[in-house]
DNA sequence: TTGTACGCGTTATCAA
DNA sequence: TTGATAACGCGTACAA
């Protein structure tokens, strides 16, 4: 139970712990045979380095954050998975911080977190990479961070960021492309950045192809199926019933088909329904749906990379983009004649 | 950004540094107009106690573990909300950790996690919590723990369960109540405890109603979608085909549906079919899933709960029941005359 | 290439 | 009820 330090190590290797603790941070100035000494006694020793002890006496803590608030499931989990698997390969933890609460208090919440914590740098997801107040504090604090999709282009702090708007437009013109032409759309909650860019995407489209864009059916859901549910009776409940619905998430497009298997609408024959996201759901529902993937996992992963350069002092692009990828599947068709 | 401690806060109360200490850790033995003098002081310097130093000067951290394995999105999520709301409500950080490898090297990763960050204790999840080497490890390292729904009883070591086995008879009784007698069943994973536990409380009710329960139609799955619709083809395909369909978890029963969609058969009307879980997904697919509600957050909101007793020396139960729910929804009807 | 002395910000010990 | 001082285990600065 009486924790192995430095100088355990450092006696059984027969060198100084300042020795020990050189080769603990890979510094090149130790000979490769003493190196390979320590890392002996190390092992035999089963040594493991005191984080807080490192954290104290150093001016870095080897600990990185991640905060999110109130997001889905599926999304929390794909950007903790990517961070930490970019933390380990790089030896370094993840801590994880859920907020609560309103802007002020978010704020204060998060400070108070990295000042306690000594993390050495933070990931912010959406939509608290939206928040420019917060932007703005953490910029004041000089603590190194990455947004995860933010608002227009992170204001100056460096982004990962996927185009919403152009793969909006991509999965439009697909259904264009199969012949649809009355293309309803659910939009997203109103709180969140993606849910203009995807609605701009799906207009641009429309326009493109001659359509009349600003009178096309579009109804406004909350990122919920059963929003996404409601909003689809009012589009099918149309005298011009629209022949396709683009949902801006896949709960929202999981809802569209619960409605038109409610109303009778068979899916995709008389109506082909679109979603965004590409969630675990996409593969479960039926049909199953045809989505955009969006690359969470590698986001957060390229998003934590990041914020080690910068950790680090090296110098990292303003925003990062990732690419996109639309998913067939079985819930779209070609337009009936 | 130059750190403010609790010398600080000692000066400028007017009192030494052990004082402050004394009103950080909630001491008995600080007057109460002094307590007050040095909070004052904090909330004027807005400070912030350095947790790498207590982690390093205390014989506690003040942090508690949460490790898990590869579950699926929505549990994970839930349990971590549910262990980070009682550590929030007793003012500890939660350390999560996600584990890879096979049982010696994934041991050797807890162990090491635990050595370096000095946590105070774990909570551990299935599939974890069955590992009994692990178990047996971390009583060896003398490591406070609590395990949620591990195998068995917990071999001793306290532990949050629900019983599977009961709630899988309750929801077969449930179908034998509709007047379903070919209730067929879609089992779980095979290397998880709860699938055998689920799978017998189908058996035990199917005999308590006088029906051979060995000759009953049985399915293996993999606790995947995919996994149940196959198995459900097989239900599907047998001359005397099942009226209900009862999946070992959620996801199977969505896979259970989609495969009855396939086959033009009707659900509810001609075939029931019931879940396990009361994951996000029983709500949003078609028909809504009748399903038994897991408390998944409670149920790690009462493991953390524990643990923090356990820390602070106090006594717990060995094993903590929670409570499980029949929530009926629109995937179950009466049974064809 | 290696080692010595000190400090990081807190809690523990013991004395007042 | 309060305070002085020594840990805790490591990195930093500087010297050898």
């Amino acid at each position: 139970m009486t924790r192995k330090t430095i100088d355990h190590v450092a006696a059984l290797a027969g060198v100084s712990i300042k020795t020990v603790s050189r080769v603990l941070n890979d510094e090149p100035s130790v000979r490769a045979d003493t190196r390979r000494r320590v890392r002996e006694a190390m092992a035999a020793l089963n040594y493991q380095p005191s984080l807080p002890a490192r954290s104290l006496a150093g001016r870095r803590s080897n600990q990185l954050g991640l905060v999110y608030e109130n997001p889905s499931a599926n999304y929390v989990y794909a950007v903790q998975s990517g961070a930490i698997a970019r933390c380990r390969e790089s030896g370094l933890r993840l801590l994880i911080q859920a907020c609560g609460g309103d802007g002020e208090q978010r704020i204060g919440e998060i400070l108070a977190m990295v000042a306690q914590t000594h993390v050495d740098g933070l990931v912010v997801t959406p939509p608290l990479s939206a928040d420019s107040q917060l932007v703005e504090a953490l910029r004041r604090r000089g603590l190194p961070f990455v947004l995860i999709a933010p608002e227009g282009a992170g204001e100056g702090a460096p982004a990962v960021m996927m185009d919403d708007r152009a793969a909006a437009r991509e999965m439009t013109e697909h259904l264009l492309g199969l012949g649809h032409r009355r293309i309803g759309f659910v939009a997203g909650h109103p709180g969140h950045s993606s849910s203009r860019l995807r609605e701009q995407g799906w207009r641009a489209a429309l326009a493109a192809a001659g359509l009349d864009a600003e009178a096309a059916p579009r109804e406004q859901g909350f990122n919920t199926a059963p929003s996404g549910r409601e909003a689809a009776h009012r589009l099918l409940e149309r005298p011009d019933r629209p022949t396709a619905i683009f949902a801006g998430n896949d709960d929202m497009a999981a809802g569209v088909i619960l409605a038109a298997h409610e109303c009778g609408v068979a899916v995709p024959s008389e109506l082909s329904v679109a979603g965004f996201d590409d969630t675990e759901l996409a593969g479960i529902v039926w049909p199953t749906l045809t989505t955009v993937h969006q690359p969470v996992y590698d986001m957060a992963h390229r998003a934590t990379g990041l914020l080690i350069d910068l950790v680090r002092g090296v110098q990292v692009p303003p925003v990062t983009w990732v690419g996109h990828d639309l998913k067939k599947r079985a819930s779209t068709a070609r337009a009936a004649t």
